[in-house]
DNA sequence: CTCTTGACACCTAGGTGCGAACTT
DNA sequence: AAGTTCGCACCTAGGTGTCAAGAG
């Protein structure tokens, strides 16, 4: 009953999902260092995402900030363990356009298009740079990560429109000149299931009551009635 | 009236007080790397730490670990703003003897000889490493290190001990074989006003007045007797 | 009308000294 | 007796959705 979710979405084509994305800079240089080549993402908290991503996710966002819920968590693998990288995030547009939600339908309605999107800031993590070692052992999470107004250009007017995350893996390469071959040296990573409506305020109300049950933050707004067993404290 | 603040307490010859701290290494070769050599640290806080120093600073040690009050916060000037620097601290034993509290005299009596003192655990300041410029950019605060009762020795024996704080600048040297001119590219600190007696209760009533006066998360034991204007929340 | 902002009650998470209980 | 540990009430600091008010 969500248009945009049976409409096909697809996602700019530079960027295979959950699977490393190689920038679109021509098939003769596509080649990765060897510190990227081998790098697997896995998404934590896959079936909770899925759950949001089933009703439409939608991800308030403030002039102060807001963090995402749920979190966006990797568990990585195939770094070098002995060699450095930093790790960042990005959101890209999912499409051009911009959205209201219609209460008698309950689907988002597109309603205009959006503006020229300028790049999105980067967010790196925090515990950047670090050693493959490091990265790979235990689950890296964004969790201070804010999104705001300004978040995908500098109009005040990214929300009700529709981005996706994006992960990137870039080996701190320590070599002279490394920035010759800067695009050798990262690899992005995005998951299908991490879209999301950004909003001011919640359209849908399966959403709040979702993440109402699943934020250990909104607990204050919980009925009394006991959440189906292995449910609660998700994030 | 507290026989430690008069006894004239020297700290390890090898150290000099809140100025660089230079190895017992000898004289040939006590040559520091130009990285370290004109690094100046400033204590925060000084006339706090300096109100505790005067009634005889007493630090909570627990099995899981307590912060230190006041905080050990430090301005750095003089680093190489470029060069990648390793901040550290430990604390080191100002003399060999335990104490017990005399109530009835409101004084520390000296109580026997500590244990053999091992070298104090390391702790690496979470933002470590970083370049010169960031580290010179604010202040750079201790703030979430802990005191626990492991500090001194492993044999749990860290109680009724006298110490001090000891702040350590390392520069990261990328050459090779760093590690063979180790002792050049370090630098120690000391501040006499910070040394402390680490205790699992407060003994002197005063130094417990003085922590709830000037703590933030002890304000729920002040009375409401309002506080002479500029003496709160110093921490 | 649609959308955004800000104050608010209610949480999580964790830092305080207190005092009873415990250990030696 | 002396020293340590632990649960506790009370804080700080900050993450929630709600709802009224504001902005366009």
């Amino acid at each position: 009953s969500f248009c945009f979710l049976s409409s096909g979405l697809q996602l700019p084509q530079s960027c295979e999902l959950s699977r490393p994305c190689c920038a679109d800079v021509g098939s003769l240089s596509s080649t990765k260092a060897p510190q990227v080549i081998g790098v697997r993402v896995q998404l934590e908290m896959q079936p909770l995402w899925q759950q949001f991503d089933q009703l439409g996710t939608e991800m308030i966002v403030t002039k102060a900030g807001r963090r995402m819920f749920p979190t966006f968590q990797v568990r990585i693998s195939g770094m070098d363990p002995s060699a450095e990288y930093v790790l960042l995030m990005d959101f890209i547009p999912v499409d051009d356009k911009r959205y209201r939600y219609a209460f008698h339908s309950s689907s988002w309605l597109v309603a205009g298009r959006a503006d020229v999107a300028a790049p999105s800031r980067m967010h790196f993590h925090p515990d950047s740079p670090a050693r493959g070692a490091q990265w790979m052992k235990q689950t890296v999470s964004f969790d201070t990560l804010k999104l705001t107004n300004n978040l995908l250009d500098d109009n005040g007017h990214v929300s009700r429109s529709y981005g996706i995350p994006r992960f990137h893996v870039v080996y701190a390469d320590p070599a002279p000149n490394s920035d010759l071959n800067a695009y050798r040296n990262f690899c992005s990573f995005s998951f299908p299931e991490t879209r999301f409506m950004a909003v001011t305020a919640y359209q849908n109300h399966r959403i709040t009551q979702l993440k109402i049950a699943s934020n250990p933050f909104a607990k204050g707004f919980r009925t009394t009635d006991p959440q189906p067993p292995g449910r609660e404290e998700m994030g």
